[in-house]
DNA sequence: TTTT
DNA sequence: TTTT
């Protein structure tokens, strides 16, 4: 049973990172990416939400924010939940594991440089044992 | 202003491909795909829709069917559309641009061997001009 | 300082894998792939020699020989090393990371399904701390 | 037969871009470029050799210049030729698809801009039917 | 809900 | 809505 997973993606942050923590301590941030859609007349955009654990969690939000360009790479996630109304609802959005900041000219939390920083999760993320059913609320 | 987006995955029809034409005579071809989650304890499982235009969705059209085993390349796609009751509703999925037949033992329409088969676009996505106006009713 | 490199590959395995230890005894996998190159009249073939680490060269090496379809993802990787007659010699070959077992019909080795299997490494390569250095030979 | 290849690379020219073209009068752009490894502790850098076929090699030769930063879509590609001393020899490279370029804080050839730009091939790859045979000389 |  |  043949089963690969693999997204790679680079645009901007549409909001500040949210960092958040599972009721086991395990940190997860949260932010929108946009990516303009190349080679599109009417200058249409894609708009994903992405998740990060970890230390690599926790670098986003320490040092990204809002309009910062980022390429992030990851697998996709298929996510189910009930709604308020009792209807099923699906989403599918991307569980980063590696990240690179791109950079804008002279932007302070790019340390300076105009260029770019690189960040990296220690564990995969197929390690990870912790779930949505850990937060207390809805984690997305 | 950096925009990259690429997707690539490797699961198993979870239905029969339906193949449909735009008011313009354009092949769009729809079918869903489930990955299975590696290193998963449960068992998790990954759905996605995805969607080939023209010679591409034609071919899987022609070739596979529910259960075969897919590898898929390409983006992905964020969509917006009006609920029946009013309210806003978003989708991502993906849109093929490359596409692998995986092969199970013995299978016809593998073409007698168990290995594998290939197809692409003629064309790249991003020079499509059609959209999901081109269609009279919604497409996915 | 923008850095991002990733690999991922489709074939067929040239040859037996090969299994060696550093001198520390981490275990290294080594193989060649073949990609036939798609759409093209003439046949070719793509060869590139890959290795891969630890629990996932073992795995390899374990339930993989020559001629299997096999689906692989990693990073490429430079290497110079001086040749016999002194010039200085370099190569580009592939550190694998993760890898797919495709199937061909009823191949043991698969586990008696004609389907695929997976493995990936427990530690990402970045974390690696073992060079050519530490074989007592040319590893490659 | 299942066959897939594709390669993502983000780093830095080592080199001003090289416009040739072939017999046929089509352009070739060729350039080097420095990946830095992630996570190694003795800056380690591999380093590739590139090149881009038609509209997507005019860009880049117009636009982009030794140091500047760029990410790279493409596929490996292996050739053989007979070295002077009749020896064989082979050499892996990247052939490129798609490319965006990353900006440098205030760099001109980036439009003013330190965001970054687009560039694509109209055609596919495998759509080319030119061939190393069609240079007069060693292309590469 | 949306970035440059 | 779901595949092996």
């Amino acid at each position: 049973m043949v089963s690969f997973n693999r997204v790679i993606l680079a645009g901007n942050l549409t909001r500040d990172p949210e960092l958040r923590f599972t009721s086991d301590g395990v940190p997860v941030c949260s932010f929108g990416i946009a990516v303009n859609r190349v080679r599109s007349r009417n200058e249409e955009v894609d708009f994903f939400d992405v998740s990060a654990w970890r230390e690599l969690g926790e670098t986003i939000a320490n040092y990204k924010k809002k309009g910062d360009p980022i390429l992030i790479e990851g697998r996709l996630q298929y996510r189910t939940w009930e709604a308020q109304d009792g209807t099923k609802r699906s989403k599918v959005d991307i569980v980063a594991d590696n990240v690179q900041f791109l950079g804008r000219g002279g932007d302070p939390g790019d340390g300076g440089t105009s260029s770019g920083g690189q960040a990296r999760r220690g564990r995969r993320d197929d390690e990870v044992d912790i779930n949505e059913s850990d937060f207390d609320d809805i984690p997305f």
